[in-house]
DNA sequence: GCCAACGTTGGC
DNA sequence: GCCAACGTTGGC
């Protein structure tokens, strides 16, 4: 895309301007103005610009859509007359009808780049110190590229790499059509992948192309393309982090100076993600239970081929896979030990919707809260809360409960129709049930399933709410139990009385006093499929209930207390074995992700084993009721 | 496989 | 026109 930035001098050298042209979508055809600053930076509207630029800066006179400026027509001439020339920074900013997040926003701009922007209301942005391309060697704007990346490469080269990498994957997932490789229409019969016996139109899908027929256009990693400067290398340099790590005794060198590695390292390995994974989305690899894996995860059972598994009708002729004709029933191993993962275009799966509406089931208590909690990390990102609008993700508090159960209980159908539009089944597209939504606290990886009311400056009553109805998340915790219709965080919690901001859909069940949800990501991608029918045994158990989505609830549990902000020794051993009081930050959803759900990851301890560690949970808890659990004690409880 | 970043699109 | 946030992708 890079070719599509034109320069824009009404702003400035340095400035670019793109019109971007929605391609899909009800609005299609409806065109976007971007615009990049001298820095890299990118702008998406006037109020950005104007944000970014700062008070100083003037832009009432600049069209933004044309990137020009529009100097007043006389009165009875409309005709704006365009000018290449810097606006002038004389007259103050024009005030926005709507200044979003004005001062904070301001604030966090400048504040970072001050430098760059200091003086910047006409000529924006002093040069950042220049780097050294790797691959042409020419220098550059380094500061423009603010991620964290290790190859410095320059803009044309890194779009040239992008551009790279897209055309690999291309040509892993269908071929280029054209080498030799494509041309063959029949499998060789010997390859490690014909082999494995697959349906025939799975091996002659995708990634489980026969090896023979796979493009030869793809630039193998261990070859390298040959051509480029980190090819054409010979000797190391000695002086890159490849060179410096220190060998281990006895075993040859691993690492390639990062002088001689191939411009064109193709990011994803073929084996490291194949299809299936959220890297590749084209292809999802599908377990007989329905859990997609990707195929690197899955590819030790499916080395496993059951040949009794069975075949799949032919696909058409025009390769169009047959939509919503696959069930993963027929795809049933008669052993458990054996499956075998298919490639499936995802849309066979799932018959069209409207992807961006996914996400929200609209019935939960978090598609239902209309406030930013403005405290989690995608609120701070924000930038009406002073954010950079980096991440550029829902509130934390507000992300679809519903469709993160249905992303944790793939084979969980149950419970979940009454209004609430069936979230998706995405495959291991991580992205989807997203981190964003349930983030385990990396500091942290042993809590128990969690459920909190979210907290948020919205409600003053919220605030009081969450006080009430559930026990919020102690500092580096993600150990939280909700407890619904509770008037006190001490007390056995009663029948629901359903608190509008309690989570999930608990406050339906109203039998169930307490919620336990399933993991998320991390959880997701250890499981094994098995486990996961463990799983949704457990969670479908007797004690759902009709109309109550599909989530693990223990009408046993004893409610928890949290304790108050504790004493101080609390507070340190929190950072070993407590699940602590919570910060007062926390309690209004504070810094600390805002847990929806967590977790059942105590040392890698399955939902399958609840049944076995619940009672003893619940003895627990009958004892401490006033009290926290240490991460040891709650090992002991669930190991 | 995870995550941050960001292009893109929906909707107000 | 603008913002929210979904979904993709590069880096690791």
């Amino acid at each position: 895309m890079a070719e599509d930035w034109q320069d824009c001098p009404a702003l400035g050298p340095g400035w670019k301007r793109r019109e971007a042209f929605r391609k899909s979508g009800a609005s299609c055809g409806r065109s976007d103005i971007y615009y990049q600053s001298p820095t890299g930076d990118k702008i998406r509207s006037k109020v950005e610009l104007t944000r970014y630029l700062g008070p100083a800066c003037d832009l009432t006179l600049f069209d933004f859509r044309q990137g020009i400026l529009c100097y007043p027509a006389p009165k009875t001439h409309p005709v704006t007359v365009p000018r290449k020339q810097k606006k002038k920074p004389s007259k103050p900013a024009k005030a926005k009808k709507r200044q979003v997040g004005p001062q904070k926003s301001e604030v966090r701009k400048e504040t970072p780049r001050d430098g760059s922007k200091a003086g910047s209301g006409t000529a924006p942005a002093s040069l950042p110190a220049p780097g050294c391309c790797e691959n042409c060697g020419i220098h550059f704007s380094w500061d423009g590229i603010r991620r964290q990346r290790l190859k410095a490469l320059c803009r044309d080269c890194r779009a040239q790499r992008i551009a790279f990498n897209r055309e690999q994957r291309m040509f892993r997932r269908v071929g280029c059509g054209e080498c030799t490789a494509c041309l063959v229409k029949e499998d060789c019969g010997t390859c490690s992948i014909c082999r494995l016996q697959l349906p025939h139109e799975v091996a002659s899908g995708l990634f489980c192309k026969c090896e023979q027929r796979r493009c030869l256009r793809i630039v193998e990693k261990s070859r390298g393309c040959g051509v480029c400067r980190g090819c054409r290398t010979q000797e190391d340099c000695g002086r890159c982090r490849a060179c410096l790590r220190p060998s281990r005794p006895g075993v040859k060198r691993q690492w390639r100076c990062m002088q001689r590695r191939c411009f064109w390292h193709f990011a994803h390995r073929f084996h490291g993600h194949p299809q299936g994974c959220h890297r590749c989305p084209p292809q999802v690899v599908v377990s007989p239970t329905g859990k997609r894996k990707c195929r690197k995860s899955g590819s030790k059972v499916a080395a496993q081929h059951h040949s009794q598994a069975q075949p799949l009708p032919p696909l058409p002729a025009a390769q169009q896979p047959q939509r919503t004709e696959l069930h993963i029933s027929d795809l049933a191993p008669t052993s458990p030990a054996e499956f075998i993962y298919y490639c499936v275009d995802e849309d066979e799966l799932q018959p069209y919707t409207n992807h961006r509406q996914n996400r929200k089931c609209g019935a939960c208590a978090a598609c239902l809260r209309r406030m930013d909690c403005g405290h989690c990390d995608f609120c701070c990102d924000k930038p009406k809360f002073g954010g950079s609008n980096q991440k550029r993700q829902k509130c934390r508090w507000r992300q679809c409960l519903q469709f993160a159960m249905k992303r944790l209980l793939p084979s969980t159908g149950s419970g979940s129709e009454e209004g609430v539009v069936s979230p998706p089944r995405h495959s291991c597209r991580k992205r989807l049930g997203s981190p964003r939504q349930l983030r385990v606290s990396p500091s942290l990886k042993a809590p128990l399933a969690v459920l909190t009311a979210p907290p948020g400056p919205a409600q003053a009553s919220a605030k009081q709410q969450a006080g009430r109805d559930s026990v919020l998340p102690p500092p580096d915790t993600d150990l939280v139990f909700l407890r619904e219709g509770a008037s006190s965080p001490l007390q056995v919690p009663g029948p629901a009385a359903a608190s509008s901001e309690a989570p999930l859909q608990e406050a339906q069940c109203s039998a169930q006093s307490w919620a336990v949800t399933l993991p998320q990501v991390k959880q997701e991608k250890a499981d094994a499929p098995e486990e996961w029918a463990a799983d949704t045994a457990f969670l479908t158990s007797p004690t759902s209930q009709p109309g109550c989505p599909s989530k693990a609830v223990h009408t046993d549990l004893v409610p928890v207390k949290q304790e108050p902000p504790g004493p101080e020794e609390d507070r340190e051993e929190n950072r070993e074995d407590y699940i602590s009081a919570s910060t007062p930050e926390e309690e209004t959803g504070g810094v600390g992700t805002p847990v929806i759900t967590e977790i059942f990851s105590l040392g890698g301890t399955r939902l399958r084993d609840a049944a076995a560690w619940l009672p003893r949970l619940h003895k627990l808890l009958a004892v401490n009721e006033n009290e926290y659990f240490t991460e040891l004690q709650l090992k002991e409880v669930v190991l």
